[in-house]
DNA sequence: TCAAACCATCACACAAGTGTGAAGGTCTAC
DNA sequence: GTAGACCTTCACACTTGTGTGATGGTTTGA
């Protein structure tokens, strides 16, 4: 599919796009006239960066652990150097702080609504 | 406690606690001589704020979630309109979202490396 | 009293993600 | 063949969170 149709798709401007594969987080084949053109798992995979693009993870750290997601995980195990293992698990539990620290706060927030709907009366 | 208190025991960089005042999501008193003085419980607020930042959040929303996390949480329901109630529950979800969206990519993090250090003859 | 270690404000700069528009090529449909 | 809707690259600019340094006041200890 075109950039356009991958666009609506994901709801991502073109612009962003063009970004991403710039970063080397997506790839895309050149039609015969220069047009980029993608693949299905694209759409996929620009939800997923999207995603973690929102949820802190700058490009850089995006485009190292992409790979590990990827179906047939035995492809992978070449490029599993120490270096890149470390990289992951620090990632990880950088990972899962954030999720800790976004969950305490989320709740916290939902404690805060439901005292509110309760009206003033109920808080005390 | 001076700002250089803070930021040793915060490990923040003087810059931001001063930026994070302007923001508005700290607040200080000021000593005779000029100096910031913040209470005990800055420490604390300072460590969510940057947990909040680091999971994508900007100061903006931030400043607007800080206020439902305080303990007397009476004290701040007249300020709790109708748009302030929908921009929580908005920013409640997005939380949420992030969170799953972490937690997924975390746990096939977590699945590859723990078929890295399995060895490549455990993958298939 | 003088140095060192604090503090203050101000300002310029940078990276990353994103917005926007210019200038131009390609394809489709009337 | 021309208009409109696509696509291309390039470039300039904005915002946000940070880094860094200049310039100067205050406090503390030798």
């Amino acid at each position: 599919m075109r950039i356009g149709e991958l666009s609506e798709r994901t709801e991502t401007p073109r612009r962003l796009l063009r970004y991403y594969e710039e970063q080397g987080l997506i790839v895309s084949n050149r039609c015969a006239n220069g047009y980029r053109d993608y693949d299905e798992a694209t759409v996929d995979r620009v939800v997923q960066i999207r995603g973690l693009l929102d949820a802190g993870l700058p490009t850089r750290i995006i485009k190292q652990i992409l790979p590990c997601l990827d179906k047939p995980r035995a492809i992978h195990f070449p490029d599993a150097t120490p270096e890149m293992i470390a990289t992951l698990e620090h990632e990880r539990d950088r990972m899962t702080r954030r999720i800790t620290c976004l969950a305490r706060n989320r709740d916290a927030i939902s404690e805060y609504l439901e005292a509110v709907v309760n009206g003033p009366g109920a808080g005390r």
